[in-house]
RNA sequence: GCGGGCGUGAUGGAAUGGUAGACAUACCAGACUUAAAAUCUGUUGGGCCUUGUGCCCGUGUGGGUUCGAGUCCCACCGCCCGCACCA
């Protein structure tokens, strides 16, 4: 028989549900083990990403299954979000009917993929059920204290009437309606996450399964500093106003300030623009620009002086300027800073272009050739805080010292003389969750003429979203939904106002993994389960992630914790993290044309093919520009669509083929080749079962121990290669042992045995295809519910071993020696080989390393 | 701009500081076939001539540490990700 993907997968995933496998029960029996890949965005089709990122969690989930673990592998949908709305806006549907139509479209295209998963605990953001649950922690939250109201600035389209994520704004403008983006303030709900900026940082040390780099990246978020805060008095300054209170981590430099710089929205220069048109019109400028702190950083550094001077706390004789910059942030520090143009590139070209004095504090110690002062036309010179510097104009010690002690020494300068106080501060900002939205959760609050902010009851949740708007006019629909909007006062009775923000959508995905563990619960989550079933062991996702999801996360679990909706154990939720990289495909860019809107027209794959050495369209002939390895967009053509593949070759080929090439944290590119080489080798492998279950059984050889001995070496690697996410190296295994069973020329009841070992090895990649094996040859019951083999470390280690020698280094001969010879007998034995010999060419050696296993080094 | 990562044959990649290129693709050669496809077998980093169990070079570039560096350190170049209202 031939090898039929659709036959088979169909056959074993109705087994797999009849029996119940991956229906998740709590059982005191076997260790518990939660694996949880990132939820997906019901966008309308599921994509390589999330193929790769499922089969991924399906190995860990099916490989913990077969390692005796109850497995809890739960599956939903991050559903609110602006993608319904814009559709909504451009198709006139409603953005429930899209994002319920998307999730019924991606669950029937995953559903062939065969995952491990329990889909009796499936849910979506946007159900009523799990949204009213989070509005109830919301409301928990908001009594103690963990969220507040306060100001902040959103990119306001003042044509459409609307707020503007930062991705929907172009070159400063809205992308719908193109009009020049303003910088609004708006009353808006916040988070207290920078209470824990601390605790978050220091518990980012116990993530010990987390990759480095994302702690690293979440420390830098976090970013704690140790700086002075001070003020500079105001030499005639606007009534009340007789000071600018400054931070700065380099306090040592204060000998070579030149300016004190503060942000267009600080309160001075607010004060400042009311009787002074242009700084008016440089503030309004400011604030047209992007409030992303990329653009900010990016955009060109431009100040207005405004006339203001400021006193030096050091030396009231000396009197700076005080300039509004457009580079200072209103939400860092205290929105205000003093430039040192000496040791600051950025201040150092402020200064140049406004032509203020540029004075070092401190030079190298020992100066390179070509080293000039900035004064003198050098780089701004800024040492690392452990170089050592001669304090040249400094004021705590004036004298050689480490960065980092001139720091601290300055500190304690100030402190003792009353200048400032040191003080720790983060970069990390409160986490901003109003979005003036419709297809977000509501923000459980009423607003009351009499009693102001008032919370809603906690019986009246969820508080629903009205299915009856329109998106046919600009601006949130809940704002002029009055049968929605206005409502009774919880307090009083009165006539009030529901809040008609919605939360960000970062809200709902920080923390469905608890409400996994009990997902139709009428609490948010129900103590009993969270215990048994947190913390999530194994989390899978993509990079991108690296910092805003999984900080929340981290907050959420410990603000649920203080309200009783978490163990204490889950104050850090995932125990360990593996972070995957995208599904690419090459990019078919036309070399002669251009689309009609005048933009790069892309071909589809199947579109182009190769003619002498060149990539051209089929159809005409054009010339193609092929960009490698880029990430899937549809606007690219580049998107290979997992559906066609599984018609094509089945599920188990998708598979294989999404493990196969790349190190999972790595990219993997998407090739027509590798996804046949990926069919070819299960092929191969269905064929070898055929011809083993047909063979006759022949006497016992050391073809059989050999053939044993391989498949312990098997096991062995493939185990370890799926424990450590190494998926790759441990199908290149797999390849491998195919090949050696293939060519064996073991007894019939030896390849039986191997290669049912190489089913239950394949079964987490290619689970189907493993139980057809398994079947055919005899395995009891299902291959996915059958016990993971052990290597035997017996049949490991071979009798002898061969040593390459090196001469300083370099390769010059091998050896063949018995395994647990003496390392004077290795010495003795390398240097009686011919080969030695010459290559030594009567040298006598000086030193000898000999590293037992490994390798002989002769060093002369 | 800031933070993080990556860079190895024609290609995807393998390699606890210890024989660089496992495994796969592609290419070439052979078997089977009237033929092709499929399948199976074998070869393949570059260079040299003296064809050997040979020599030299080789992991983005330049330096360093080490008996030994793809791996560790420093600098540079290129590409990718994140930057707080995309999910």
């Amino acid at each position: 028989m031939p090898y039929s993907a659709a036959e088979i997968e169909a056959k074993w995933q109705s087994a797999w549900d009849e029996a119940g496998l991956f229906r998740a029960t709590r059982s005191e029996d076997r260790p518990k083990y939660y694996v949880l890949e990132m939820f997906p965005y019901p966008s309308g089709r599921i994509h390589m990403g999330h193929v790769r990122n499922y089969t991924m969690g399906d190995v860990i989930a099916r490989y913990k299954i077969a390692t005796g673990h109850n497995v809890l592998h739960p599956m939903g949908w991050d559903a609110f979000g602006m993608p319904a709305e814009n559709a909504a806006m451009a198709s006139g549907g409603h953005p429930k009917d899209w994002t319920y139509g998307n999730i019924a479209t991606m669950k029937k295209q995953m559903k062939p993929l065969g995952l491990s998963i329990d889909w009796s605990r499936e849910f979506a953001t946007c159900d009523p059920e799990y949204y009213g649950q989070q509005q109830a922690l919301f409301l928990d939250f908001l009594e103690k204290g963990l969220v507040y109201r306060k100001n902040a600035v959103v990119n306001w389209d003042p044509v459409d009437m609307t707020v503007l994520a930062n991705e929907q704004v172009e070159n400063g403008r809205g992308w719908r309606s193109g009009a020049l983006v303003e910088r609004r303030e708006l009353t808006q709900w916040f988070f207290k996450i920078s209470d824990y900026s601390q605790e978050l940082l220091e518990a980012l040390d116990t993530l010990e399964h987390w990759p480095a780099k994302v702690r690293l990246m979440q420390e830098n978020w976090i970013g704690r500093s140790r700086g002075l805060q001070f003020s500079f008095s105001l030499i005639d300054g606007p009534d009340g106003m007789d000071r600018v209170e400054v931070y700065t981590t380099r306090p040592d430099t204060l000998m070579g300030a030149s300016f004190v710089g503060i942000s267009p929205d600080h309160p001075l220069a607010r004060r400042l623009e009311a009787d002074n048109e242009a700084l008016a019109e440089f503030n309004a400028e400011c604030r047209r620009m992007g409030t992303s702190e990329e653009e900010l950083e990016k955009a060109e550094k431009r100040g207005f002086d405004t006339g203001l001077r400021v006193r030096h706390p050091l030396d009231p004789a000396w009197e700076l300027p005080v300039y509004v910059a457009n580079f200072i942030l209103m939400d860092y520090g205290t929105g205000a800073i003093f430039g040192c143009p000496a040791h600051d590139q950025r201040d150092l070209d402020f200064a140049r272009k406004y032509a203020l004095p540029v004075v070092s504090t401190y030079a190298p110690v020992a100066a390179e050739d070509g080293f000039a002062l900035p004064e003198e036309g050098g780089a701004a010179y800024v040492p690392q805080k452990t170089e050592t510097v001669n304090y040249i104009k400094g004021f705590a010690g004036d004298a050689q010292q480490t960065g980092l002690e001139g720091i601290d020494a300055a500190i304690a300068f100030c402190e003792a003389n009353g200048i400032g106080q040191g003080v720790t501060k983060f970069r990390l900002r409160d986490w901003g969750l109003s979005r003036q939205r419709y297809w977000g959760c509501p923000i459980p609050v009423v607003h009351c003429d009499s009693c102001g902010v008032v919370p809603e009851k906690k019986e009246n949740l969820p508080v629903r979203l009205p299915d009856d708007v329109s998106f046919d006019q600009p601006g949130n629909p809940l704002d002029r939904h009055p049968t929605w909007r206005d409502c009774a006062c919880p307090k009083c009775g009165g006539a009030a106002r529901r809040e008609t923000d919605t939360m960000d959508t970062f809200v709902d995905s920080s923390w469905y993994f608890a409400r996994f563990t009990a997902p139709r619960a009428e609490t948010p989550t129900v103590m009993e389960e969270a215990e048994y079933w947190m913390n999530v062991d194994q989390y899978i996702g993509g990079i991108e992630h690296a910092i805003l999801h999984l900080l929340y996360s981290r907050f959420f679990a410990r603000a649920m914790q203080i309200c009783g909706h978490l163990p204490e154990k889950s104050i850090e939720p995932f125990n360990a993290l593996f972070t995957q990289g995208m599904v690419t495909h090459a990019i078919y860019e036309n070399a002669e044309r251009r689309a009609d809107n005048g933009r790069p027209l892309y071909h589809y794959p199947d579109e182009v093919e190769e003619r002498d050495g060149a990539v051209v369209v089929k159809e005409t002939g054009e010339a193609v520009t092929v960009i490698p390895s880029a990430k899937m967009s549809k606007s690219k053509n580049n998107v290979v669509d997992p559906v066609s593949i599984i018609d094509a070759y089945g599920a188990d080929t998708a598979r294989w083929f999404v493990l196969s090439d790349s190190p999972p944290e790595r990219d993997v590119e998407w090739t027509a080749a590798g996804a046949e080489a990926a069919f070819k080798h299960l092929t191969r492998v269905w064929n070898l079962s055929e011809r083993i279950a047909e063979m006759e059984d022949a006497p016992e050889s050391d073809a059989d121990k050999e053939l044993l001995r391989e498949m312990h070496k098997a096991i062995h690697d493939v185990t370890m290669g799926v424990e450590s996410f190494g998926f790759n190296a441990a199908i290149a295994k797999l390849y491998a042992f195919t090949n050696t069973l293939s060519k064996s020329k073991a007894g019939a009841a030896t390849q039986r045995q191997a290669i049912r070992t190489l089913a239950q090895l394949m079964s987490p990649m290619t689970p189907h295809l493993a139980e057809d094996v398994w079947a055919r040859q005899g395995g009891e019951g299902l291959c996915a519910a059958a016990t993971w083999p052990v290597a035997d470390e017996a049949m490991l280690v071979s009798d002898t071993v061969t040593l390459p020698i090196q001469i300083n280094g370099k390769r010059r001969a091998e050896i063949t020696v018995p395994a647990d010879m003496d390392k004077s007998e290795v010495e003795k034995a390398a240097l009686a080989m011919n080969a030695v010999q010459k290559a030594l060419d009567g040298a006598a050696p000086k030193k000898i390393i000999v590293v037992p296993g490994r390798i002989v080094n002769v060093v002369i």
